[in-house]
Parts: C-alpha cells; sequence; structure tokens
RNA sequence: GCGGGUGUAGCUCAGUUGGUUAGAGUAUCGGCCUGUCACGCCGAGGGUCGCGGGUUCGAGUCCCGUCACUCGCGCCA
C-alpha cells in the first residue's frame, strides 16, 4: 500500500482505536522537548497536535535537529500506544504518538519574528507585518474559524427567510453624503473617478424596484475615515439586506430571529456559555434612550438608569445648578450604588476624569445609611436629596453623579459616566448578550456649524407621516421610519424603510436646503427609478464584524480580521498605500501635488 | 486635525530622589537529564533605554521637540 504523498491523516485525528496502523501526517515543528535520549516533536495543522518521537543519536535525529519551530516536514510511522503514565488528556490525541521511520523537511523556517507557540500579546505592528505567522496562533486562527461559520450561518438562515443573495458593482459613483469615499481615477475617462460603495445603498434599493423583493448580500462597504476600537479603517461587511412592502414591523420580524439564532448558536462558544436576550428584542425610541441611558447606543447590561433631576434644582440651595435649570438648561443623575464605604477619591477621580474628557466636570453627591454628603448636598440639603433620591429610586447607601449643562452635553456625559460608574463598581453582566432596537429617531437636526436644518441620518429614511408632516410639522419634530440594532452598548446597524416617492424625495432635501435639481443631478439613478414605478421598501446592514467581534469577545476589531490595516489605514504587511509609478499615473492622467517619496503630505 | 497612554534585550516587563558595569522572565545558542507535553537543571551570547536636542559634574530617569503604535474626540448620511 502506498501513502499519500504528504499525509493520511491530520495532526488532530489519530486515537487509541489508530495503534498499529502506519501513517503519514504533515505540519509545522509547533514546539520540541529534548530529553536525555528522545526528542519530543509536537507536530501542528490546522486541525490538532500530534506528538512524534525522535530518538537522539538516529539519522533521523541528525536531520530534524537543525530545525527551527515553524518548519515544515512530513512524518511517516506507525501510531504507538502511549503507556498509561505517559497520557496526555489535554490533547485529543494524548492517547497516542508516532515514531518515525521516515521524515521528509518540506519547508525549513528561519528564525522568526513573532513565535507561535504561547498566548502572550505581541507588538500590533509586528503581528500585522506578519500576519501569516499571527494567524497561525490558536486565538485568532480561532477567531478567523468563527467568523467563517458565523458567515456561514447567516447566509444560510438569510436564505432560509427567503432572501436571495446578489452582488453589487465595487466600481461605482461617489455620493457627495456621508463618508469620505475611496476613489478610483479612469483610465478611459481623463479627470474622472470611480468611487468604492460606502455601502450598496442605492443598488439594494434598485433591486427592490427590480422587483427581486427580498435582497441580501455580505458586502463589502468602503469609507475614508479614521479608526476606532470597533472601527476597522477603509472597509469592512455588513449583512446587507433590503425587502419590498414591508412596515418597519416587518423588517424587524424578518431579521430578529436571524441575529438572535447566530448569537444564540454561537453563545457558548470556546465554552463562555453566554445568553441572548429573549425575541422580540425590546424597542427604545430615540429621545428615551437619550434621557435614559444617555446614548443612542445603550448597553443594557448595564443596570444603572439616568434620571432628568432638574425640575428638583428650581430655586436651590445649590446656586450652580439652580441657575443652569433657570436658564433652560439640565441637569442629570446616575445612580452610584452601595458607594458608601467608598473613599471621597473614587468620587473625585469621576470628576477629574470628566474633565479629561471634555466636560466642566461630574458633580456627586455620597450617601450612607440615608445621609447625604458632599459640597452639593450640604448646600441643597438633606430633605431636597431625600426627593431626587427617592424619584431615582435609591437605596439609602447609594450615591449620585450630577451630569449639568446644555441638554446635548448633559446627556453625554450622563451616558459617558452611566457606564463608567457600571464598569468601575463591577455592575456589567458579561455572560449576557442584550439586544434593543433604537426606534423614531428625528428626520431633521440642527446644524449648529452650518446654521441649518440638515438630515439627522439616512436622507433616504421615509418621514413618520410622509409628505403631510414635511408640509405641516416643524422640521425638527418630524421623526422617521429610522432605525438601530444595538447590542451590548455596540451599535450593530442602521436601517429604514426608505422614502420611495420622488415627491415626498423633493420635499424632505428641500427642507435640508437642496434644490430639486441638486437630488436630481447627485441621485439620479435612484430619483429616476422612482419614477417608474417604485414598491414601498426597507432594509438594514448589521456589521458582520461588530458581531464576530461581539461573540469571538474581543476588546478590538483587528481581532477578527484576517489581513486588517493599522489604525493610519495602512497595510503594513503588504505595504499599502503605496506609490506607483510614473507611467501608471500618466495613464490615469495624474501628476502629483507631491514631489513623489516626499512622505504624507502635511498641512501649512 | 486634536487630546491621553505606551516606547528599556527577539518578545513580556522591572529599573528607587538624577549617581557603580541597566536587570528578571521568556526566546536563542551550548552542555546535562530514560517520557516530556508551558519539561527540568547549568552556562553563554544578546542593549544607540524610539529618535534629536537641552539642563547637569553625571540622564533610562528631568525639560523641549519629533517619530511609531494604540485608545479616545472630531469624522463615520
Amino acid at each position: 500500500m502506498t501513502l499519500h504523498a504528504y499525509r493520511t491523516h491530520t495532526c488532530g485525528q489519530l486515537r487509541a482505536t489508530d495503534v498499529g496502523q502506519e501513517v503519514r501526517l504533515s505540519g509545522w515543528i509547533h514546539r520540541t522537548r529534548e530529553h536525555a535520549n528522545v526528542l519530543f516533536i509536537d507536530l501542528r495543522d490546522h486541525y490538532g497536535v500530534t506528538q512524534v518521537i525522535v530518538e537522539t543519536g538516529s539519522e533521523l535525529f541528525k536531520l530534524v535537529d537543525p530545525l527551527g519551530p515553524e518548519s515544515v516536514i512530513t512524518v511517516t510511522g506507525t501510531v504507538s500506544a502511549r503507556a498509561p503514565e505517559t497520557l496526555n488528556d489535554k490533547l485529543p490525541t494524548g492517547e497516542i504518538e508516532i515514531f518515525p521511520t521516515a521524515i521528509a523537511v518540506q519547508s525549513s523556517a528561519e528564525s522568526l519574528p513573532l513565535p507561535v507557540f504561547g498566548d502572550i500579546d505581541y507588538p500590533e505592528e509586528v503581528r500585522l507585518k506578519n500576519r501569516y505567522l499571527d494567524l497561525r496562533r490558536e486565538r485568532i486562527h480561532k477567531n478567523i474559524l468563527l467568523r467563517s461559520n458565523v458567515i456561514a450561518s447567516l447566509r444560510r438562515r438569510m436564505i432560509e427567510q427567503g432572501f436571495t443573495e446578489f452582488q453589487t458593482p465595487i466600481l461605482t459613483a461617489s455620493s457627495p453624503e456621508g463618508a469620505r469615499d475611496y476613489l478610483v481615477p479612469s483610465r478611459v475617462h481623463p479627470g474622472k473617478f470611480y468611487a468604492l460603495p460606502q455601502a450598496p445603498q442605492m443598488f439594494k434599493q434598485l433591486l427592490m424596484v427590480a422587483g427581486f423583493d427580498k435582497y441580501f448580500q455580505i458586502a463589502p462597504c468602503f469609507r475614508d475615515e479614521d479608526a476606532r476600537a470597533d472601527r476597522s479603517p477603509g472597509e469592512f461587511y455588513q449583512l446587507d439586506f433590503e425587502m419590498s412592502y414591508v412596515t418597519q414591523d416587518d423588517v424587524f420580524a424578518a431579521i430578529e430571529p436571524v441575529l438572535h439564532g447566530v448569537f444564540e448558536e454561537f453563545a457558548d462558544w470556546e465554552g463562555k456559555g453566554r445568553s441572548v436576550s429573549p425575541l422580540p428584542f425590546k424597542r427604545i425610541p430615540y429621545r428615551e434612550s437619550m434621557l435614559k441611558y444617555g446614548s443612542d447606543k445603550p448597553d443594557l447590561r448595564n443596570p444603572l438608569l439616568v434620571t432628568d433631576v432638574s425640575d428638583f434644582f428650581k430655586g436651590s440651595g445649590f446656586g450652580r445648578f439652580a441657575s443652569i435649570v433657570e436658564g433652560g438648561d439640565v441637569v442629570r443623575a446616575v445612580p452610584a450604588p452601595n458607594t458608601h464605604e467608598k473613599s471621597r477619591k473614587f468620587f473625585d477621580d469621576m470628576n477629574s476624569w470628566a474633565q479629561s474628557e471634555g466636560f466642566p466636570g461630574l458633580g456627586y453627591a455620597t450617601q450612607k445609611d440615608g445621609v447625604f454628603g458632599g459640597p452639593i448636598a450640604n448646600n441643597h440639603g438633606q430633605d431636597g436629596m431625600k426627593a431626587i433620591a427617592e424619584a431615582m429610586g435609591l437605596g439609602p447607601n447609594d450615591g449620585i453623579f450630577f451630569a449639568a449643562g446644555k441638554e446635548s452635553q448633559a446627556a453625554k456625559l450622563a451616558g459617558l459616566a452611566r457606564t463608567r460608574a457600571a464598569e468601575q463598581l463591577e455592575l456589567i453582566d458579561k455572560s449576557r448578550f442584550e439586544f434593543c432596537w433604537i426606534v423614531d429617531f428625528p428626520m431633521f437636526e440642527y446644524d449648529e456649524e452650518a446654521k441649518k436644518v440638515d438630515f439627522s441620518h439616512n436622507p433616504f429614511s421615509m418621514p413618520q407621516g410622509e409628505l403631510e408632516a414635511l408640509e405641516s410639522k416643524d422640521p425638527l419634530d418630524i421623526l422617521a421610519w429610522q432605525y438601530d440594532i444595538v447590542c451590548n452598548g455596540v451599535e450593530l446597524s442602521s436601517g429604514a424603510i426608505r422614502n420611495h416617492r420622488p415627491d415626498i424625495m423633493y420635499k424632505a432635501f428641500e427642507i435640508a436646503g437642496y434644490s430639486q435639481a441638486e437630488v436630481d443631478t447627485n441621485f439620479a439613478g435612484m430619483i429616476n427609478a422612482f419614477k417608474f414605478g417604485a414598491p414601498p421598501h426597507g432594509g438594514s446592514a448589521p456589521g458582520v464584524d461588530r458581531i464576530v467581534m461581539l461573540l469571538a469577545d474581543e476588546p478590538n476589531i483587528r481581532e477578527v480580521i484576517l489581513f486588517p490595516m493599522n489604525q493610519k489605514a495602512e497595510d503594513l504587511m503588504m505595504n499599502a498605500p503605496s506609490e506607483v509609478s510614473a507611467k501608471q499615473l500618466k495613464e490615469l492622467h495624474i501628476r502629483l501635488a507631491v514631489a513623489p517619496g516626499a512622505g504624507p503630505a502635511k498641512a501649512e
């Protein structure tokens, strides 16, 4: 019998029942342990690790000994049962080992810039530069597999829900709204550019106009914006979907089982044993969310709720808050449960943290056995404080943090303080996935910088009340059929019931200060399509990378992406972006304003 | 664009008030060890303390600038 050239089994496959078989394994030298008479080799592949034993002094030892870790070898030999005292129950293959009769060196590895064995942290720069080595490491290797399995599950679930997968263009037109585009110069059309899609937004709406009814795609999206821990620069993937003849409730009903199902499926990944909030997901109006959680992406695992306590400070002895409230601004309160034993430093640190975040400060009141302390309590009085505590539903040992100022600023600070207080007091249950919808986003907002009304979210959303609302209501009071889905404080997706009517579209853009001609120019493809019979439609686009990040329990999105760019949107492994040849530029009719090799352009 | 953090051996880190020849673990290399599986024991090599400037008799340590990575703000319809 001849064996396969490289392997008859994988390195994770052999068991006691295979003892006596002649086998061939290939893999990387994961780790070696040299003993008096024998060399132990942990041979690793994608599937697992098998122990190979070579006797020191043998010909095979002379072949294998000089090889460094991560060299690739092929081992041929008979499966041996391990002696009872040498069984390793930590390894699935720990009942057996291989004494090779032949070893072939497939690839000898030089000394490594990044060890594969072990799970200690390495500098991001080194990891990204040598990503193929980093990806061999157990933790990220598993993350990437999880990602693949999550995507397969999403795809299967969408198809089961009756959605059809389509591919939309990658080279498309620049759109004036939204994020900065990545531009691609046209060779054929001097001076003209394609743009990479920020999302297949218009294409998916056009698919509805084209009558396809239920679309989805694991869609690449490109946005030239700066990175965050949960935002990979440049490109990311969305589970993009759209459906026709639907209300907001229909969209929720279609996607909730998909998301709930995929989170349930992977909640116990790596034995993490987490639970998922039951269906249907909670719905929270935007304004309520901003009040109670100080955020439009609340972490519902956090039990603390913000309360507006402005009214309590009207005419208060604490003059600062009294004048803030009398000036039309607000005071928001965040509970600090069971902090009666906390030092003054705990409260002062929260205040300096707020200042470091750019806020004037975070007020506080301590409470022990129903007695309030701190400067605010001293001036506001015990009775006044009791009234506040009662309104907040506090116990006798719960302190309070106060965020005061303009409503938007106070809400934001209260939200950040809510998160920070819960983290400091360890109140967040990490074993849960808590989903909610944020609904009823405002259609418009006042842009303080431009001094005009502008779209607050997506200009293609249908206003609630449709044309009549646009014509009769204060624009800032109009709500949109616009919604976000949030899990554990992470915004997974934004979506909307779209505005499919040209008349309503023109009116909405008019309120935001755009003429009909501008709409016709910038959104020609879509507005024209809507003139020839367009179905009411809506959808959403949950972020795939963020879903995987939550399931993998990673704080950083790069841990679930194969080849991510760094914070400055550079691919350190492939050296992108890079300079191109003069010939390439000439073909594209481009002359650089920066001298080649001059480095990044500096602002004056 | 702005703010915070970090930067000391290949890697993870320590380094006192500014004071002798900058240390530990790990990795590497050599030796020892009848079975390890994070093996163990002994030994060795390995440093422009990110870079530049300044203060000082003397700087890893203090000051200024700069670079890299990262977290956040702005930005992300």
